[in-house]
Order: structure tokens, then C-alpha cells, then sequence
DNA sequence: TAATCAACTGGAAACGATTCCATGAAAAAG
DNA sequence: CTTTTTCATGGAATCGTTTCCAGTTGATTA
């Protein structure tokens, strides 16, 4: 680690032999300035290894060229992906990005829409969790721009920030896949819970009729609800032919429960997830999912975001909804490759 | 979105009725000031919801209470649960993290170092991947502190930053345990490859005797050149009764295939990896490995870079080495909870 | 009571950029 | 060859803090 004095916009201006003014003209390469000029500032520039403070930029033009992304914990098997589409995103309009980890509580959502001054940034994507009470009203009275990554409540229309969510589709899709490959004893394997419960409808509104003893509630969305899943399908008389689980978790805890018990998937039963979370390439077999579509869900909400704090834009909040995709594999169609993995 | 005016030092000064010295003391709590007044001038801060700019902070006092945090890909196993430690420590201090993915590129790291200036951060932390040739070189001429999280090459004790690494015992633990169990024909599976040849030959110094047909060379640390090795394990007529795989991936490639192929882990193989990755414990059976301790290692290189940012000191810099340790789960020694998960 | 001293306090000068505005030179128009 | 217009340019003000330094006040001491 060196340290040299810092050298300023004045000193750029002295070697070369102009105004500072003129050397801030040659920075932003704003108009105003001879080509004649620009080179020769660039060239002072260059050869004192001038870096513009970017303290004092923010102070006088009030932008940070920061954004804040704030998510449930980037340990979750899902927001990797999601964190690096943004920074991507971000990088490439020269954003840098400050990560937030929220734990999903409630009281750090609040604290980090409330305190986003204190963040130094331009904007702020948020992934809610806690979805706490005065969520919208804390959104509406920030005073940057907000984008919402928004995977699980239905937000209120007047909302003052860019919604990015899915349509409510995934469950739909997974069923449907199943059922279009030809599976007619479909269950089901989850939770039930507020958020996602949409999940479990789809499965109902799929079916023409229910059967409830293929229905497996479990305490929550873990590998442990897909493995006691998988011990009960098994202990019926009359097993499905295939699981629809609520999140991939569930698939895998059901899958590695099942090739334990001698149930073949997807010969005996096939299995369909949600999320397509990275851990269903992992898994043998791989496991069929339909993707939330994460990484172009967060780009746009970055974008939005961007395109907000460039325009200084305060009306017409977007509200876009993107298509889950069904990402078929091997646990629910029978491939040639089972052995060895692509890519 | 609001936007009322920003409200200033200059205000609450003059709401307090104080001068903005004062405030800023009060801000600050710095000493020289009544208990008195500072009440004062805090309630008027409140009344009026004013909040410092961090912009002009920082250019007064030159720092940011920012840090980068420089990872290969956010999206790589072992790599959020460092994201994620970094950030909770960081946090503690008051300061933000803001993360850049490398890629792995070594002009990327180059950049990152190089330009660390533009990131607005008071110090960086870097895990580097590709070690650019002058990698020492750059880190020394950096502008701020650099902390170093080590996974790969031995740095030149010349480096003027702290670095924490592992001691390299990696594979010696591994080894270990697995003749601990009893196992006496183990076999490597795994790539030869500069960074990490080490954990090969942690291999050979840890056996009398090496047989040559119990090492399977793949391509890459992959998935798939475990399921390489698995299949070639099993076409030999004397199989090994151990595999030591030379990281996680190819543990669970290795795992994965065993279970299709007909080959019961820990029974017939006992398997065990290496990083502790996040994915051993989705797999079934959970994988025993050895852990790089990532959230340890990124801990201390974060505690040691904010004490030199705070300290501003220059000398002695700081090598620590962890050592990795082993967690023992059911690919390696047969358990009784072998069907639902624990946590 | 006067002198000394400590503790508070506020004005003003940074910090390092951007940008308005006035100025001068050069180019275009008459 | 003037007069007007255009274009570059630099000086100075400004962004919102922190902090030096000098001044004020009230308490302590002789």
C-alpha cells in the first residue's frame, strides 16, 4: 500500500496548462472544449495518473453511482444469481453495487427503506421477505427510486416503484408438464404457507378432481418435508406416478429419499420442482423445474431502476410480469445422458 | 417516491438555535460540547428527520465506510457464505461492502486492484483466482489496504497486505480420516492442476504406497469427472473400498453415479471431499468433507483490513493460516439418521 | 474583587469536484 | 474593414460537511 498526496482536478490543470473548468469538460467529455485541448488534458491526466475524487463529484452533482441490493441472504439457493445479474446489469451502465443481506426480517426490510440516505446510493432493489406492514407506505416516501424484486405477496397498485414479479404461473406449468407427459396419479408435496400457497392451488386447479390421500403437507419447504413425502407415497397402496413439489428443496429431499427406498424417478414416479434453483443440476437425477427466471427478472428490475434515476423519473411506475419456464429434466423424462452431466 | 429539499447541517443549526460546528459535534459526539445542548440540537435533528451526506463526509474526512469485496463469481458454491460473512462483520463496523464479480479473469483482478480508486471504498478485499503475473506488484502500489483471502497460490512474503489462508492440510485430513475408518484401498479421483495440486499429493504422502490403478485423472474438478471416476472405479476388478475426491464436485458426480450404478456409499465406498461446499449436505447420503472454512477465513481478512483502514498503519503485515477442518457425515461413516435431514 | 483557566461555542476555511457566467478570440456576416 | 455571432476558456461560487482557531462564558483561585 503507497501513498502519494492526491493529486486534484488543480494539478491536472496546471500541468496542462488550462482552467480546472476545462479539465472537468475533458473528465465528462461534455461540449464545449476544442479537441485540441481534450488531448492535451488527457494526456496531463494520464501521465499524473489522475483520478477524479468521487466524493466530491457526488457532493456537487448528488449522485453516488451506487445502487443497493437488498435480499434475504445471498445463501440462499436462489439469489447467487440474482445478485450477480445485477451487479452485471449495474456494471454495465457504471453502477457499482452495495449488498445487503436482510435475513428476511421483517425490522432490517424496514431499516434499509427507511435509512437508504444513509446507504450512499441512487436506488435500491429490493427482494422482500418479511413483506412488513408499512412496506408500501416506507417504498412510497424514499426519497431515491426503488425497485421491487417482488417474489411473493401481490403488491397494492399505488405502490411508487418498478414491480418485477412472475406471473403467477409456476405451478400451473409444473402440473401441466406432468400431466402432458402422461402421469394421471399427480401429488402434491409442500407446505402450506401464505406466500406460495398459490402453488398448492395450481395443483387443485389442475386436477379435475382431487384425491387427498396424494396431497403431502409438510411443515415447511425443506429437503426434510420432501424426504417424509417420499416415505409416505411409498406407504401407499396405490402410489403416484408423479410428485409435483412445491420448491426444489422439496424435489430433492424426495428424490434422494426415493432412490434410498427403491423408487425409480422417473420410471416410478416422476418428479417436478419450482424455483429451478442451481441445486437441480446437481442432483441424480437432475431435476425438472420451472425456473422463476431470476436472472432476467432482477436484470429488468435493475434496468428499471436505472432508467428511473437517469430520467429523474417520477411517474408511471412499471409493473412487468415475466413467464415462468419449464425446465425439463431428468426427473421427470427419461434421458439418454444420466450418467454424465452437461456442461 | 418524495422529494422534499434536503435538509442540511445548516438547518438543524439553525433550528437548535446552535452554530454548525456545534451540530457537528453533536453529530459526531465527538467531545466539546454540553450534554445540554447536544440534546438540543439531536431532538431538532430528529424533528427535522435530517441525515448527514455521506458525500460530503467523505470528502472532508477522505473515507467512505465503504469496503469492495473482489470474488471470482457470487454464484460459485463456496463463495456466498463469504459473501455473507464479509458482509455481517463489515456491518458491524458500520461499513458497506460492495461486491465485484472477476470472474475469475486476470484482467478483471487487474482492474479491480488497479482502479480500486474508482470503487469509493476505504479498503478492498480480493479473492483472486487467476493470480495475474503482477498480481504483488499492483497490491503494493495500491492506494488503500488489501486484504487477501488465499485459496490459491503461495504469495511472496514481500505482499503489502494481510492475507489469510489455509494451511495446507486440506488433504491430509482427508486421508486421514479415511484410514482412521479403516479403509485401506483408497483411491484419488480428481484433476491434475497447478493451484491445487497440492491436494494430489497430500494423496501420495499420506499412503506407504501408492496404487497406481486407484487414480482417476479427469479433466476438471467437475461433477462430471466424478462420474467418470465412478464408472472406472467400478470396472475394476479389485475396487477400492475409499475414494478421496479432490473437491466437492466431484464428490457428489462420484456419489451420485455409486448410488446408480449400484455401488453403496459409505458401505461398499466410503467418499470424501474436499471445501465443504454447500451442496454436501442437499446430497443423499451427505457428503463428509474437509472445510476450507470460508467463513472463518473471510472474518478475520475482513476484521484485519478495517483494523488497518481505522489504524491507517502501514507495517507488519498480518499472515494468517486457518486450518481446515473435518466434518464427517454419511458418505464416509454410516449414520442412523441416514433418510431426513438434519436443521 | 480581579485574574486565571477550563469548557463551550461559532465563524470561516478547507475538502475536490461541477457549472454559471463573463471574457476574449476567432469566424461569419454585412 | 467593421459588426455580429459563435466557440473556448477560466474565475468564482457552490455542494454539505469537518475542524482549526479565536472568542465568550462561567467557575475557580488568589
Amino acid at each position: 500500500m503507497s501513498n502519494k498526496a492526491k493529486v486534484t482536478i488543480e494539478d491536472v490543470a496546471e500541468k496542462a496548462g488550462v482552467g480546472i473548468a476545462t479539465v472537468s469538460r475533458a473528465i465528462n467529455n461534455s461540449s464545449g472544449i476544442s479537441g485540441k485541448t481534450k488531448a492535451k488534458v488527457l494526456q496531463a491526466i494520464e501521465e499524473l495518473g489522475f483520478i477524479p475524487s468521487i466524493a466530491a463529484q457526488s457532493l456537487k452533482i448528488r449522485k453516488t453511482n451506487q445502487i443497493a441490493l437488498a435480499v434475504p441472504d445471498i445463501r440462499n439457493a436462489f439469489v447467487p444469481e440474482i445478485a450477480w445479474s445485477v451487479e452485471q446489469a449495474a456494471k454495465q451502465h457504471g453502477y457499482r453495487v452495495v449488498n445487503i443481506n436482510t435475513s428476511g426480517i421483517g425490522r432490517i426490510e424496514i431499516e434499509t427503506i427507511r435509512d437508504v440516505k444513509k446507504l450512499h446510493v441512487d436506488g435500491l432493489i429490493i427482494l422482500p421477505l418479511a413483506y412488513p406492514q408499512n412496506f408500501v407506505e416506507l417504498v412510497n416516501k424514499s426519497p431515491v427510486p426503488i425497485s421491487v424484486i417482488n417474489y411473493g405477496k401481490k403488491l397494492t397498485p399505488d405502490i411508487k416503484a418498478d414491480v418485477v414479479c412472475l406471473s403467477q404461473q409456476e405451478g400451473r406449468m409444473a402440473m401441466e408438464h406432468l400431466i402432458s407427459i402422461g402421469r394421471t396419479r399427480i401429488a402434491y408435496a409442500g407446505a402450506p404457507r401464505d406466500i406460495i400457497e398459490e402453488r398448492y392451488n395450481a395443483y387443485v386447479n389442475s386436477l379435475s378432481h382431487v384425491d387427498v390421500s396424494l396431497v403431502y403437507f409438510g411443515e415447511d419447504f425443506s429437503l426434510n418435508t420432501g424426504a417424509k413425502a417420499a416415505d409416505y407415497f411409498k406407504s401407499l397402496k396405490n402410489m403416484p406416478d408423479a410428485v409435483y413439489a412445491g420448491n426444489d428443496m422439496v424435489a430433492i429431499g424426495l428424490i434422494n429419499r426415493f432412490k434410498e427406498i427403491g423408487v425409480r424417478v422417473p420410471e416410478d414416479v416422476a418428479v417436478c420442482g419450482i424455483d429451478n434453483n442451481i441445486y437441480t443440476t446437481i442432483t441424480s437425477p437432475q431435476i425438472s423445474s420451472v425456473s422463476i427466471m431470476g436472472v432476467e427478472v432482477s436484470r429488468l428490475a435493475t434496468e428499471l431502476l436505472l432508467k428511473r434515476i437517469r430520467d429523474n423519473a417520477t411517474g408511471v411506475y412499471e409493473r412487468v410480469q415475466f413467464e415462468p419456464r419449464l425446465i425439463v429434466r431428468e426427473s421427470s423424462v427419461k434421458m439418454k445422458r444420466s450418467t454424465t452431466y452437461l456442461e
